[in-house]
DNA sequence: TAAATATACATGTATATACAACTTAATTTT
DNA sequence: AAAATTAAGTTGTATATACATGTATATTTA
């Protein structure tokens, strides 16, 4: 993966710091360069590296102290991602099945992604497709996918059954993760949510709304996922 | 440049323009004054205008769109408490109220913890307490709070009211959380919660089991959440 | 009239600089 | 030896400026 030389100097010190922090290259406590420092080896100037730090700050990766300098905060492990787990065990390959409920189709985009679409992402326009993901054959998950229709992806039904969307992405065409965000929320399950989950109206749900940036410039995955967490949990470790 | 006023530029930007989406000045969709315009009404600089559009931005008050300006958003808030920093973190200090609920006691462990407790831990016994968050005067979030009765901690109930528990912790204490996982649910609220949240029973509730590692052995923090989010959001970035 | 172009204005990125405030450690004074 | 001071280094705040890029509208052109 190559940045393109469009990419600015403080995303690439964000990214590259966030590597570091994730892959321990940068643990916990440990300060990071200072921010003259980050001048020298980036070539840029103070306004440039603090754009970077804070957004590395509210990410929660680092802790700025003045005098001081910045503190690593929280080690993430792999992505960060909140996977769904089971109560008495880790789900295995075995127990999980996904079937898509509707097939990947051009459309609008929503209007409630909560995130600013770039020009080419409204451009491409919007593929959506829906999922249901099931543990030991009962329906936990519900999850509708909307990506931009640039270059290159087109799905099959089948390449999106058994395997992980993820790695289709990345084994095809070369479509990496590299970061995101989600926020969450306790809904309570309507008349659609309750019958694909197989649950009585109104039960809670977690739901999320995830966005997942890419390698690939104006490629994000938007996910809205609806949980059943009666009998499973997400989890998460920092 | 002088300094009249001890608060920065950018702080009074920053605090009048939230003040006046908060009492529906700017209402959402609308757009704010322009960067430039800003600048004159402050007798300030882009820069420092910006650093106010910044913090709005990620508080998530505003989104900006290039070329066309600043939109006020849906008064909706992550709370980001899915990172170790605590709810302060993601809210801004105002607005937040913290008011015990149960004093600190000493107490049995819990059974339901979810975690296993070392010898120390079971030896040194449980201090029990817990809180209720307020933003903008709502109930939002409910807090008990477990953790052992090793060494060092003696709280009084004022020294967990308005600041951080864990900034308490580190400043008095040198105790630092280090690392960490939480598990997550969708409940319905039941009596007591529903109470406490002023909600309806039954309506949906994000609920977190929380184990916190510190620096200090057989220290960990262990805490049940349960979270309105009607108009609030739990938010992660990775 | 419809399409292409120019324009004004918005935010995005970046450089260069200055001083304030805080932290830490070394130095000086008591 | 202990306390006070100094100095160096760090982040925090701010000014001033320049150009890039995206949006919307007015203007020109076909």
């Amino acid at each position: 993966m190559q940045k393109s030389e469009s990419t600015p100097i403080y995303r690439k010190l964000l990214d590259d710091l966030k590597k570091q922090i994730d892959e321990g290259e940068f643990k916990k406590g440990e300060m990071l360069p200072s921010e003259n420092d980050l001048c020298k080896s980036y070539h840029t100037t103070r306004p440039t590296v603090r754009q970077a730090l804070s957004e590395l700050t509210n990410m929660g990766y680092i802790v700025r102290q003045q005098g001081k300098g910045s503190i690593v905060a929280e080690p993430r492990r792999g992505l960060g991602i909140l996977s769904v787990s089971g109560v008495t065990a880790g789900v295995g390959d075995q127990n999980l099945k996904t079937v898509i409920v509707e097939k990947p189709v051009k459309q609008e985009w929503p209007a409630e992604l909560l995130h600013q679409l770039s020009f080419e992402e409204k451009e491409a326009g919007c593929i959506y497709f829906t999922r249901l993901r099931y543990i030991n054959n009962i329906p936990i998950l519900y999850e509708e996918t909307f990506l931009s229709d640039t270059n290159l992806p087109r799905f099959t039904s089948r390449s999106l059954e058994n395997r992980s969307f993820l790695k289709v992405l990345y084994e095809h065409y070369q479509v990496e993760v590299v970061g995101g965000e989600q926020k969450i929320w306790a809904i309570a399950a309507d008349k659609n949510k309750s019958k694909l989950l197989k649950l009585k109206l109104n039960s809670p749900l977690a739901h999320m709304k995830r966005k997942l940036r890419t390698n690939v410039k104006d490629l994000n995955i938007y996910s809205w996922l609806y949980c059943n967490t009666e009998n499973y949990y997400l989890d998460d470790y920092f």
